[in-house]
DNA sequence: CATTCTATTGGAACGTCGTTCCATTTATGT
DNA sequence: ACATAAATGGAACGACGTTCCAATAGAATG
């Protein structure tokens, strides 16, 4: 890779880190996170993997590049909201649904810990945090619980449709799957994962989702009145 | 890969699943998750790939076994705890403290969803919030709200731990490199992250688990006094 | 004890990946 | 027009997960 100069692009169809990273995502949409090779990205670029290394310095940061494209627009969207609880619940959403529609960028998320695209969503969070008149020391576990709560039940969805995707199943089949093992398991020692195993057929991710926000949200304001 | 038969090794230095296991929870241990492959795992165990595959079926299962194995002796120590409240905060903590000797198993863990290593912190966790009284159709989101935060925390330190291997720095070496690169940000654009990036050094990741843990606690009562 | 059979072994080989290298092409500045 | 530098694309490298298979070693059989 090397360093930017030029702002007029020199040819028409020329290569750009834009042009690449868009490519990177409709692959990643396409056929997950497997289906993103250099080789891939060649052929759908009609160039060869030696250009792409001209515009971009490894497969990681194109992968938390493409990630970043797809958080920045979901964070970006514009927030209407009375309370900031409301704010975060409508962020929390928004963060879910965007997963839901690109479940790699769960798995992408968690494997560049600090880097723009999390920055983005710490910050949103943060202020919002701060807006409810959480103490300045307690911040920083307070929102750690919000974003954390995030990326875990992201990371989850991902590996979900991952899995599912490698068995050539579709989410609610994997899920089912799952639930069918959870059932099997030995009564007495797995007596709660089976009560849950119903519980996991045809329930409603998104709900689940809010309702462990609403949990933390609902803990945030318990401690902020002690 | 084949079924299993016998049941006494036909040779002294024989291989077997969990010699091979814990051959590989060494590896990772001593290299990280990318210096596991079956050509160090061969050298390790003076035999060749093909002979591992006899006992395992893939990379991804062994990964998930030697996940389990460190899960399993986490989730199995004694539980000393008066209230279902303390005995969540110590398997909590022993999660926490199982990840950070082992930051490998905070990937793995989430690329196992469903599967023996996160059904064992499931039924333990879910015991606890069932003894909490949270009634049946809110368990499913309560134990959620804590298992996703576990897991979003430990993905977390183990992104964090292998970035840093990747530079060749360590943990508290790279947290003090994002702190830095968060301090340059844009005032206006990321005031609060900023902000964040005083407490971030040299602040305790410990405390501030379990402070986010207490959080989610303090929901569930707030939740159950409705 | 000799022989057969089958569970296991270990190393060679295959296809794919990320990445590097480099000869070639394209636009710019003189 | 020519020299220079930016940008390209395809070949090649080393490492990986996995498969294949000829060789072994203990158990079972006669």
């Amino acid at each position: 890779m090397a360093k930017k100069t030029r702002s007029s692009p020199r040819r028409e169809d020329s290569l750009s880190r834009d042009r690449i990273i868009e490519a990177s995502v409709a692959i990643l949409d396409g056929s997950g996170e497997d289906g993103l090779t250099f080789r891939a990205l060649s052929e759908r670029l009609a160039t060869g993997p030696g250009a792409i290394y001209w515009h971009v310095p490894n497969k990681g940061d194109l992968l938390t590049a493409a990630c970043d494209a797809i958080i920045a627009r979901a964070m970006n969207a514009p927030l209407v909201g009375a309370t900031p609880q409301a704010i975060i619940r409508t962020l929390a959403l928004g963060m879910f649904d965007a997963i839901d529609a690109h479940p790699w960028v769960g798995s992408a998320l968690t494997r560049a810990p600090g880097q723009l695209p999390m920055v983005r969503i710490l910050e949103r969070i943060g202020r919002q945090v701060s807006a409810l008149g959480v103490p300045d020391e307690e911040q920083w576990a307070t929102v750690g619980a919000l974003l954390n709560y995030i990326l875990g039940v992201g990371a989850q969805n991902a590996a979900n449709g991952q899995l599912g995707r490698m068995r050539g199943i579709d989410r609610s089949d994997f899920l089912d799957a799952v639930a069918t093992s959870w059932s099997q398991l030995d009564p007495n020692a797995y007596a709660f994962t089976r009560s849950m195993a119903a519980h996991l057929r045809g329930h409603d991710d998104r709900n689940d989702f809010i309702a462990g926000i609403d949990l933390i949200l609902s803990g945030i304001e318990a401690s902020r009145r002690l």
